[in-house]
DNA sequence: ATGGCTGCAAAGTGTTTGCAGCGAT
DNA sequence: ATCGCTGCAAACACTTTGCAGCCAT
């Protein structure tokens, strides 16, 4: 069972609400499933298909990288993952959170990404989606900056390059 | 010369800019050129390549796609238009303006695109980049919704449709 | 006549899909 | 034994690039 896996402490809810949306649509639990996942949840922080699928073949799995599209997908078909697009082509997958919209820093000389949650913003959007007549569902807020610490920004740099 | 343009009226400022930045590169000044700034002016909201193209075509003008596509990157080197993507894939692009940020609003049934500035949300950004020490340097904010009249929502869409 | 420009086709991205065989139920 | 899943390669959609000839200077 996937129940029974032993990383990614904290995110017993996901791997629940992973089994609970495979039972319903009568899908199957898969290594490859299992071993995405796990890496995805251990990362825990934005990544894109081709970044998770580097980490995992790193570590000997052979999964090819179409599955780990088709799972990402699948883990956006149950709601539990989102979708974003920082810099341009590239996607990133980050967990959803549960409780609610936020919205992204990101430093673009190391690649951080940081969410927030603003009231005031959110309030002061509806405020203008109302003035132009728009009923808003929606919105995507990106603030894109540099780290005022620069010495752990260019470690972080220095970490991604060497891989 | 480009300068005896007869189309675009009030964008006088845009075919200078041009201008200078083709004499100043050392650049040459094609019919293609003309005839594609004349459309992308003349549509004046945010289109992608394709669609120029495809209207270029449509008034019996021989232009590549690749052409398009050269001349939009060339418009952004000179600064004078600035390229967005909303939905996932496709690049829209824009006529610069001059005086500054503004952010977007969209209506994802017909695609209309509202531009607006907000000093106030503008403000909040910067408050949020400091709280978590960032230096904000250029933001992306979407506000996605669908028109509260749905009548010339409704017109819009049919009208993009038709072609 | 020089050297940038064009159209075409080919190559490049990031992502999806068809297929034959594999594996979970 | 089903029927979903996987890896691979091919297909895709959008954009860029190499090239031989064209055209503005």
């Amino acid at each position: 069972m996937m129940k029974n896996h032993k990383e990614t402490p904290g995110f017993a809810w996901f791997w629940e609400a992973l089994d609970l949306y495979l039972e319903r649509h009568k899908l199957k639990q898969t290594q490859q499933r299992k071993i995405i996942v796990d890496f995805f949840l251990r990362i825990n922080s934005h990544v894109d298909a081709e970044e998770l699928h580097r980490r995992i073949r790193a570590e000997g799995h052979d999964i090819g990288l179409a599955t780990i599209y088709r799972t990402l997908n699948l883990l956006m078909d149950a709601g539990i993952v989102e979708e974003r697009s920082f810099q341009d082509g590239r996607s990133v997958f980050e967990v959803a959170s549960p409780d609610g919209h936020h919205d992204h820093l990101v430093c673009t000389e190391c690649g951080l990404v940081i969410e927030f949650e603003n009231e005031g913003i959110e309030e002061m959007q509806r405020a203008v989606a109302k003035q132009y007549s728009i009923n808003l569902k929606t919105h995507r807020l990106d603030l894109f900056g540099t780290c005022m610490d620069e010495k752990s920004c260019l470690e972080r740099r220095e970490k991604k390059i060497r891989g």
